[in-house]
RNA sequence: GCCGCUGUAGCUCAGUGGUAGAGCGCACCAUUGGUAAUGGUGAGGCCGGGAGUUCAAUUCUCCCCAGCGGCACCA
């Protein structure tokens, strides 16, 4: 007998080997035939396959969230037999389900084509149509090999030889087609239904490793059906427009240009934004008792070397030769100066913790294919900072600076953080005793800070574990920003210590941080976040005055004065313009506060507020209206 | 860096083996209009760069550069 607890709460007992479809029959023949698969404690399994443990079990329908998995994956298994039966050729190798979708990698000389896309999406509506079963069979690890070898199908063969000792190994059959697949899939491709799209063709190497061939990936979209597909489409769109590089042209924030690949043209806007972020944490640094320096742009290579950063990212940086033959290296990180500004001036235990920061523009040869907009580029500014230190005071630097960190997110609208822990690369600086320590200081702070946190293995900096601070944005996608990283190995190769309270040296251990991470990536994310609608205090044009008529012109000057008094930043548009017109083009152009001056409002020392996204009106006092308009542009962080 | 796609006016995009076109924007003129496009006129282009094929290349071929979508990378 195996007892089943259902989502209600019931439990049942039934016969040993009772299968998924069985169950679903027991309960209501409407429900069997909704059924696409079960869960057995969370975990999806076919429905011809018996239930051979007790649990909490759930029969899976279009209706449920888990649905969508499975339509993805049988989807992807449609879309490879697709494919195969309109090129032989091919070979096939994996297709998993992703977030919002799935892709198969395929392998095969001449290249897919965007037309070709819409020829696999036709075959898989017939395939789809056929409504051909899934069927699964138990095979051995040699049939399989003969069998792939036969077909040419040399990517599954390694795949199947990866297959641990002992795994069963499956086979999924729809129609003629077959492939080794873990499932579990629906009963029948039927049930895929026709909420699917191909979106677009993408060169990925073999398991993800550069050294290997390089595949062509097919990503598509499923979903339960076509309503969804299309709100996913639209999102997409909605997405799309507020892309940072296109907001960036509209508002006349930023360009970029062939002459420097990488490189942002700020223009007089977008560094007014720029500028208002500095402005920001230059407040919360000195009330954090941070000292703010600046280090050269430029070093002598030998420092690379012995910082450990030219053996790792000597590739990455961009050298310089001068006249006397020295070579110099542009900064692609602020901490070696940081160290040398440390080490100038013998330093005491008493100095620690020392808090060193700098807006320091690095510089770093990202390969071409990497850049992105603002979000990765080749050169950017970093809101660096160092904090010098014992080892005692890890934990509590740490748990400080989680808690500024925190607290300037939330400054920017972002309340909704994820924190991962990366622990030790394979290309690393240091004993594995220093290591240790480090990994374990740092772990500790997270845990004093009463933070749960997301492992990832292997991804930390070279010379040190690292905290990394990911934000969610206004719809819903991730970006990671800020990041603690506690450093044992820098300070000592640099060559930095202080005398310690016993009189002895002793190297300080070094806590590299940054929240913004690069502005310029930050300010592409706010600009993508708020699409493009700041808050008054970011916005880098705050007011538009526009004038109805000519008359109100001396009036409009006046309130120009006023608002310019008042430190806000304001355009004035008295061009020969209907005021539909004006309005039109300032919402288009994102400015948060219409003034609007006819003669009305010139004779009675009024404007008329028309406030971006909305079509009320206002009508207001001139000395009031700026009154509220600072008191809601005060920075929150002065409030 | 790798795979694929793209590059024509400030922007969005048509187009052709015989050196180019639209809409918006811009300039000028008229219009003084009350909250998302007033009308008219006009200027504006080495068709990303280089080589080749051709009588002739923006168009075809090759190389380079940049952008886009991914992969890899990300101190």
């Amino acid at each position: 007998m195996v007892s089943l607890t259902f989502p209600d709460g019931s439990v049942r007992d039934y016969d040993d080997g009772i299968t998924g479809s069985e169950l679903a029959l027991s309960i209501s023949k409407s429900l069997s035939k909704k059924a696409l698969a079960i869960s057995l404690d969370g975990e999806l399994q076919d429905l011809a396959d018996p239930i051979e443990k007790n649990g909490q079990v759930g029969i899976i329908t279009r209706d449920n969230e888990e649905a969508l998995e499975l339509i993805r994956h049988d989807a992807a298994h449609v879309m490879a037999e697709a494919v195969q039966t309109l090129w032989p050729e091919t070979q096939v190798t994996i297709g998993p389900v992703i977030e919002d979708g799935f892709f198969y990698d395929f392998a095969r000389e001449e290249p897919f084509s965007l037309d070709d896309l819409e020829k696999i999406e036709a075959k898989m509506h017939e395939i789809i149509k056929k409504n051909e079963p899934f069927t699964k069979e138990y095979w051995s690890r040699e049939k399989a090999i003969e069998h792939f070898k036969a077909k040419g199908e040399n990517f599954k063969v390694e795949l199947v030889d990866a297959i641990p000792e002992g795994e069963d190994l499956k086979m999924y059959k729809q129609g003629e087609w077959m492939d080794l697949c873990r499932g579990p899939h629906m009963v029948s491709t039927g049930q895929i239904g026709t909420g699917f799209k191909l979106l677009k063709l993408a060169g990925a190497y073999w398991r993800g490793d550069s050294n290997n061939p390089m595949l062509q990936r097919i990503y598509g979209t499923a979903w339960s059906s076509d309503k969804e597909l299309k709100a996913y489409l639209h999102r997409l769109e909605e997405a799309e427009k507020r892309d940072h590089r296109r907001l960036g042209r509209e508002m006349d924030l930023f360009h970029f240009q062939e002459e420097a690949p990488g490189s942002v043209f700020w223009h007089d806007k977008g560094w007014r934004l720029f500028q208002t972020l500095i402005a920001y944490m230059r407040r919360r640094q000195e009330e954090n008792d941070y000292k703010e320096v600046n280090s050269p742009d430029m070093m002598d290579k030998g420092l690379w070397e012995k910082s450990g950063h030219w053996e790792k990212f000597g590739e990455h940086m961009f050298t310089t030769e001068t006249p006397d033959e020295r070579v110099y290296c542009c900064k692609p990180m602020n901490c070696p100066g940081h160290v040398q500004i440390f080490k100038n001036g013998l330093k005491s235990y008493r100095d620690l913790p020392y808090r060193v920061a700098e807006f320091g523009k690095v510089h770093r040869y990202e390969p071409s294919g990497a850049l992105h907009g603002m979000m990765r580029v080749r050169h950017f500014t970093q809101d660096d900072a160092h904090v010098f230190c014992t080892e005692e005071q890890i934990t509590e630097e740490c748990v400080h600076l989680n808690e500024m960190i925190l607290s300037i997110y939330k400054d920017f609208g972002f309340e909704d953080v994820i924190i991962k822990f990366s622990d030790r690369p394979e290309k690393r600086v240091g004993s594995d005793e220093v290591w240790d320590k480090s990994e374990a200081a740092l772990k500790t702070a997270v845990e004093k800070a009463g933070m749960s946190y997301e492992l990832n293995p292997g991804e930390g900096a070279f010379y040190g574990p690292k905290l990394e601070y990911v934000l969610r944005d206004a719809i819903g996608r991730d970006w990671q920003c800020g990041t603690v990283q506690v450093d044992l190995n820098l300070p000592g190769r640099l060559g930095a210590f202080f005398i310690g309270s016993d009189g002895d040296k002793a190297h300080p251990v070094m806590i590299h941080r940054a929240m913004f991470g690069s502005l310029e990536r930050f300010c592409g994310i706010l600009i993508e976040h708020y699409a493009g609608r700041f808050p008054l205090w970011l916005a880098p044009q705050q007011v538009a005055v526009c004038t109805i008529v000519s008359e109100a012109e001396p009036f409009a000057e006046k309130v120009m004065e006023k608002l310019k008094a008042a430190g806000l930043t304001a355009t004035l548009d008295i061009r020969n313009e209907k005021i539909n017109y004006k309005v039109r083009e300032h919402s288009h152009a994102k400015v948060p506060v219409l003034f609007v001056i006819g003669k009305r409002e010139a004779e009675e020392d009024t404007v008329s507020i028309r406030r971006l996204g909305s079509k009320d009106q206002e009508v207001v006092n001139i000395d009031e209206a700026i009154a509220a308009l600072v008191k809601e542009a005060t920075p929150p962080d002065m409030r």
